[in-house]
DNA sequence: CTTAGGATTGAGACCGGACTCACATCGATT
DNA sequence: AATCGATGTGAGTCCGGTCTCAATCCTAAG
C-alpha cells in the first residue's frame, strides 16, 4: 500500500508549484484556468498536479472568492415525501448549474430554523431556501435579507418579508375543492392539520403558516358562496402525531353530529386519518369523503383510490431553485415565473353524505 | 431601513478588536473562547461583536482547524422514502454533535457518485456517508480511504473496501420470507428489481448491489433448502422506470406459467407492481401474493394491508452517522452496533396459490 | 535596428480566522 | 528585595488559494 489511514498533508498549490518549477502564481493561474500562462507552464503544472494528484482545496477558493457554490436548504421534514421530492427539484436545479446542498431539517421547530438559518449564513452560503416553519415570527428571514444573501421561500410564505415564494396558490384550489364536496351535498366538512396554534380555531385567526390560513380562507368563502353556514367546530388544529389525529378522526366521526367528509393537510396526516377511518369500520365514500392534500402515488392503490390536490412539488424546487440561482448570479429573471397551480384529482374517496342520501330516499 | 439589499462587507475580528481597541489576537481569543483573556477585555470584545453584529466566518475558521463540521451524504434517490427516512436519522444524529449535512443525488449512476465524493472531498467534509450506486466498482470509495477522511456506507456493501457498512442482513430475511411464501404453497416466486444488469439474471451472477445479490441468494437457499428447482425466469431485474415495471408485471402474471407471488423490491417498485395487480383485475392475495421491501406506513391503509419485510432505516441512518462521527473524533467504539435486524411484518397480501387451491379442490 | 504593446512571469498582499512566540505584568515565594 | 510561575497581550505567521502589480520577454510595426 502507498498510503496508511492516516490523514496526509494536502498537496497544495505551492507543492505543484515546486514539482513543475514554476512559481505559485503560475501554478494556481494553469490550474484555476485563468490568466495568462504559457503551453509550456501549463502543460508542466498540469503534469505535476496530475503526479501528485493535486486537488484544490474549496475552502480556501471559497473564501477569498466569497463564493461557496453552496446553497442551504431548510425544510420542517425531510422525511416527509413533500419535501423529499422538492429537495430532489432543488438538487437537480442545483446539481446543474453547480451548486451544492447544504440540508438542514428543522423539524418544524423555529427555534431550530434560526439557528439553521445562522449556521448557514455563518457557513457563507451563496443562498438559502427555506420553508418557514411560521409565517408569523420572521425576524430571521428579514435578517437575512439584510445580510444581503439571496433568499427564497418555499412552501410558504413569511408576512413582512419582501422575498419571491414559491407555492402554490391554496386559496383557490381550496375554494375549488370545497365547492366540489359541497355540490356533492357535504355540509358537515372537517379539515385536520398538524400546524401549531396556542388557541382553538376562530374564524379569521392568524396561523403560522400561510398555507394553512389560505386554505381555510379558500373553505370559508366556499361557504359563504354557497350561502351556508361555515363548520368551525370540523377545524382541527395542532392535530399533533398520529395517535392524536387518529384520536381527533374518531371523535370527528362519532358525536350526534358527525362530519361527513374530512379533508387531510398532507399526507402524513392522510395515512392516521385513514387509517382512523378504516378501524372504524366505516368506508369511504359511502360512509364519509376524503380528500386530501399531495398527490402520492399510493392514494391510487387505496380502495377507493382517495381524491388528492396535487401539487407540482418537484416543479416548484425546481423553480425556488432556478429563482435562488439567477439572483445568486445576478441576472435577470427571462421570464414570467412559472405558474405553480395546485388541481383536484378526482378519484374515488368523494361521493354523496350518508344523510343526503337518507333524505333523498324519505324524500322520495 | 439602516442597509440596503447589497452585500456589504462582513465584519472580521479586525473590526470587532478595532472598537474594543484591543489587538486583533486578543479579540480572537475572547470571541474563539479560547487562550487567556482578562475579564475587562472579554467584556470589552464581546460588547464590539455583539454592537457590530459580528458573525464568525466558518470557512476561514475551518480553513485552518482543518475541521468544517460537515459531513458529505451521498445517496442514489432521495425522493424515495427510504432514502428520505434515512437521511432523517443522520441529520438528526448530525445536529446533535454539532454537524451539518450536504447531501448529493446521484441518481444511482456511478459517474455521478465518483463526481459527488469528490466534490464533497474538495469541500473539505469531515466525513461521508455513502450509499454506493454499485457494489462492484468502488476505485472512488477506495480513494475516500486512501485520502484518510472517514467514511462509512450506508445500505449497500462495496467489495474490496474495508469500511463499516449500515444495512441489514438481506440473506437471512430474504431466506426467511421465501421460505414463508413456499411454506404457502408457492413455487413460481418472482423478484423485481430495478438494479441495472448487463445480461439477464443467471444464477450467481454479480450484481451491482450487494443487496440484491443477497436477498436472491436467500431466495435461493430457501429453494434448495425446500428441495425444489428455483425458478430463475421469474427474477426480473433492470425493470426500469414505472412503465416497464407494469409491463413486467403483467408478463409475469400472464402466459401459461405465471408467477403466484411477486416479491417487490422497494416502495417505488411496489407502486408499481400493486397498480399492475389492480389494473388486471386480479386480487391480492387470492389471485397473486405479494410482498415488498421496505414498510412505508400507506402499506396499511391498501386492501388487503401488505405484508412487508421492514428494515430499521432511521435507525441505520442514526447509526451511520454515529459511526461515522465516532470515528472523526478519533474515538473508540462505545460498544457493539446496534443489531439492524430487518423483520417480516406479516399482514394481509400472502395467501395460498390459485392453483395449490385448485389441485386441494380436485384431491379432496 | 528600435521600440511600442501584448503576453508571461514571479513576488507578495490578501481573505478571516487560529495560533505561536516573545514580551510584559503581577502577586506569591523565600 | 530578588525570583518565579501564571496570566495577559500584541505582533506576526499560517492555512491554501486568488489576485494585483511591476518586471521581463517577445514579436511585429516603424
Amino acid at each position: 500500500m502507498s498510503t496508511d489511514g492516516s490523514r496526509r498533508r494536502d498537496v497544495t498549490v505551492a507543492d505543484v508549484a515546486k514539482a513543475a518549477k514554476v512559481s505559485k502564481a503560475q501554478a494556481a493561474r494553469a490550474l484555476g484556468n485563468y490568466g495568462a500562462v504559457s503551453d509550456d507552464v501549463r502543460e508542466r503544472v498540469l503534469a505535476a498536479a496530475e503526479e501528485l494528484e493535486y486537488r484544490p482545496n474549496e475552502l480556501a477558493r471559497s473564501m477569498n472568492t466569497g463564493k461557496s457554490n453552496t446553497i442551504g436548504v431548510v425544510v420542517g421534514d425531510i422525511e416527509n415525501p413533500h419535501f423529499g421530492l422538492a429537495m430532489r427539484g432543488i438538487t437537480d436545479t442545483a446539481k446543474k448549474s453547480g451548486y451544492n446542498v447544504i440540508l438542514i431539517n428543522t423539524d418544524e421547530e423555529r427555534a431550530a430554523e434560526v439557528d439553521a438559518v445562522r449556521v448557514l449564513l455563518d457557513k457563507r452560503v451563496d443562498g438559502l431556501i427555506v420553508a418557514p416553519a411560521s409565517s408569523l415570527e420572521t425576524s430571521h428571514l428579514q435578517q437575512v435579507r439584510e445580510s444581503g444573501r439571496p433568499l427564497v421561500l418555499l412552501d410558504r410564505a413569511a408576512t413582512g418579508v419582501d422575498v419571491e415564494t414559491f407555492a402554490v396558490d391554496m386559496g383557490s384550489i381550496s375554494y375549488e375543492s370545497t365547492a366540489h364536496l359541497i355540490e356533492a351535498g357535504h355540509r358537515r366538512i372537517a379539515f385536520v392539520s398538524t400546524v401549531r396554534t396556542d388557541a382553538p380555531y376562530v374564524a379569521g385567526m392568524k396561523l403560522d403558516s400561510s398555507q394553512i390560513s389560505d386554505r381555510l380562507d379558500g373553505i370559508h368563502r366556499a361557504f359563504d358562496d354557497a350561502g351556508l353556514p361555515y363548520p368551525s367546530d370540523l377545524i382541527r388544529l395542532s392535530a399533533g402525531d398520529a395517535d392524536s389525529i387518529r384520536r381527533i378522526t374518531r371523535e370527528l366521526l362519532g358525536g350526534p353530529d358527525p362530519a361527513t367528509a374530512i379533508i387531510a393537510s398532507d399526507g402524513l396526516i392522510a395515512l392516521s386519518v385513514v387509517e382512523a377511518i378504516q378501524e372504524s369500520g366505516l368506508s369511504i365514500p359511502d360512509d364519509v369523503s376524503f380528500l386530501m392534500y399531495d398527490d402520492f402515488a399510493w392514494t391510487r392503490l387505496t380502495t377507493p383510490p382517495l381524491t388528492v390536490i396535487a401539487q407540482p412539488v418537484y416543479d416548484m424546487g425546481i423553480a425556488a431553485a432556478s429563482a435562488l440561482i439567477r439572483r445568486i448570479e445576478g441576472r435577470k429573471s427571462t421570464g414570467p415565473a412559472p405558474e405553480l397551480v395546485a388541481t383536484l384529482i378526482r378519484r374515488g374517496s368523494i361521493g354523496a353524505p350518508k344523510d343526503a342520501e337518507v333524505l333523498s330516499q324519505a324524500g322520495g
